[in-house]
DNA sequence: TCTTTATGAATGAAAG
DNA sequence: CTTTCATTCATAAAGA
């Protein structure tokens, strides 16, 4: 990253200094984005072809091994041209540019909330357009916020019913709603997806000498200097 | 990157409209700076173990590239391997928790994502069951989940339109973006397929002219769409 | 700040 | 095919 090269912007820090930051376009974000999430990929695959090695570790000697490797390698060409646009890198690069969401205004809330207690509970397509017309006027909004909205709010006000409902003692229902924070469960290609997009140094993955050790015969040209400890990749 | 956090800041376009950008402190550049060299030097591993894994394709078994080779994986596997399976779960044991639902892997997800651009919309009977073999070489998969699949990627992408909001664009910024991950409807060409395969960490970086370009007035920041030409993904 | 919570959004599966 | 439901992910807001 030639970091020195971004244009600088003083921004009034809180504390009463004057703090210097880097500006980035979006574009210039989603552009990064993109180059972390093909990277993201990458690793996936390693992770894939860690598994599938480990997996027959003691077929002979031959090589499965390099066979893989080699195939990998060639389908990484392949692939990285089509992760460009593809929704996948949606799901691995997640956002270094946080996109915002929606979030309703008090009136709008309100609008809603009312409907939703009236309204049956059907939101109907045209009845949704309609709805968003309404509330545009009260702040910015789109159909698919509003969709989105019943179909959580419908949602969520069940999910509170049956938790209400003691009638099931034994956990033999569903998993209620909080489910263990441990236990999540991440999604296969979220290599950046986790709370922080960007890992913590302290998170670090790789330790530099042991990629080094491993397979270093010869020294790295390129080496960007990295951080020994440099967590950089910290999935998790 | 806590993206979150990022302040945003408006600047004040020659052409006289006000362009936000995102801002980064030095601290979050250094971050993602090691997070993308760490990615560089995994890639650049890579491409010198194959390397020498094909010049010598006939060594034996023993040879101590596969063993670094091994090493490496493992690294990699057991930093990004809980990616599949709980970090509690050790070599043999199956992962109790079994997922309820299907969740395709990056490779499946792109597969599917390629029939369904060139695919001429209906995946028949017999089109399903091919698909899903070839996908189940990929991870887990069955028939109704690449049934499922299409389904309902038909239909979001077909209501995607319709949400498309028609009112929102001049004032408020952000928050508008009904963006579709999903959109991919623009194909990219292979704009990686050449082999580098692997970008070299320098080249991880922005130029600064395309910095200064993309920071040119005109441009609008909630630009979605991809440069075509896009000198983005350039390493690689 | 850092952590937790509430909730907007995405998506697999199923009902209609 | 279209609409709805259930679950999960990610983040804006709130708490500590």
């Amino acid at each position: 990253l030639q970091a020195e090269d971004q244009p600088q912007q003083h921004v009034n820090g809180g504390g009463g200094g004057v703090l210097y930051v880097k500006v980035m376009t979006d574009e210039q974000m989603e552009i990064l984005r993109k180059q972390i999430a093909v990277y993201a990929t990458i690793c996936e695959q390693l992770v894939e072809m860690h598994k599938a090695i480990t997996a027959q570790q003691d077929l002979a000697g031959a090589d499965p091994l390099s066979l893989s490797l080699s195939s990998f390698l060639e389908c990484i060409g392949v692939r990285l041209g089509n992760l460009y646009c593809d929704p996948l890198m949606t799901s691995a690069g997640q956002k270094i540019t946080a996109r915002q969401r929606w979030t309703p205004t008090a009136t709008q809330l309100q609008i809603l909330e009312r409907m939703f207690d009236q309204g049956n509970g059907t939101p109907s397509r045209e009845k949704i357009k309609e709805i968003t017309c309404e509330l545009s006027q009260h702040g910015q909004i789109n159909e698919s916020n509003v969709y989105n909205w019943f179909q959580n709010r419908r949602a969520r006000s069940k999910r509170k019913q049956v938790v209400n409902t003691p009638n099931n003692n034994a956990e033999s229902e569903v998993e209620t709603e909080v489910e263990s924070p441990k236990d999540k469960k991440t999604k296969p290609g979220n290599l950046l997806s986790q709370q922080n997009v960007v890992p913590r140094a302290e998170d670090m993955c790789f330790q530099s000498s042991e990629i080094h050790h491993s397979l270093e015969p010869q020294c790295n040209k390129v080496e960007p200097t990295i951080p020994s400890n440099a967590s950089a990749l910290k999935p998790l």
